[in-house]
DNA sequence: CTTGAAAAATGTCCCGT
DNA sequence: ACGGGACATTTTTCAAG
């Protein structure tokens, strides 16, 4: 992982669309070297994959919370199920372990409010074992990138 | 945006190195429309953007935190100067304006504890405002879509 | 929408340095 | 590792049913 790597890394968290000349134009190669340092990164798993971003808005996902989740008995059992049970939903699209006041973090997106409120009824508050939920509306999203600065 | 549509979203937004023939198979279309229906959602704006995902830990960016951040004062002013700092720092992945019981959530990664510290004391601490951060350190990933399901 | 075709652009690989 | 060149595949556009 040389500058020219990370150089590619950036460029490609940017916009992946961009062809391998293109990209070898700005990092100052030909396209042969380019090429076979792309494959390399991904195939050393420095890639995970390329995916295509939507409009949440668009696609009807208006609404984002975030819900901070405290367990009531910290078991290991109570733990896996709780992950097992948070991994189904669809309306979840992160969920973190996390150290501090509360012990998961999770990302919910709906398309309103009928919907969160059938989601926290009929799918979250059923979980065995959640003694705490306290949720957060985002209301700007000022920054959500997937991109770390390398 | 009919049933093909969201089925092509929910292909691109898992994999977008297939190619337009993979996809119309998929969807039991011909290449043809498929090609024309990809390039209608991408102008119209329901595809923001095509990233490659990199692997976090891989590359150097082994801690994540999420931390809450409630403002002294809640004014036009102060909120629009959090705002624009924290534009403009590369630790900070995630930033989202709440309702609820603090005022913004960031989402950082760094390397390491002595990164962490330096971003904490050097750029968060410095920003005027912040009456009181909250941050919880992330120990286990369980979910982390961009993927929303449609 | 489907089929078919065709040109331009890319991806991919091999070889020489 | 890099660069050049050859070949395969894809993208992109188009016409006709």
């Amino acid at each position: 992982m040389d500058d020219i790597d990370k150089k590619i890394l950036m460029l490609l968290q940017r916009n992946a669309k961009q062809n391998t000349k293109e990209i070898a134009e700005k990092v100052g190669l030909t396209v042969s070297p380019t090429f076979e340092r792309i494959k390399k990164l991904e195939q050393q798993g420095f890639i995970k994959g390329y995916v295509a971003l939507l409009d949440g808005s668009k696609v009807g996902k208006s609404i984002v919370v975030y819900s901070q989740i405290s367990l009531s008995v910290h078991s290991r059992e109570l733990i896996d199920d709780f992950k097992t049970n948070i991994a189904n939903l669809p309306e979840i699209l992160g969920c973190h372990h996390v150290s501090g006041n509360y012990d998961f973090l999770l990302k919910v997106a709906v398309r309103d409010m009928n919907e969160y409120q059938q989601f926290v009824v009929d799918k979250l508050s059923v979980i065995k074992g959640i003694s705490n939920v306290q949720s957060s509306f985002v209301m700007e999203e000022i920054k959500n990138d997937t991109a770390y600065i390398l």
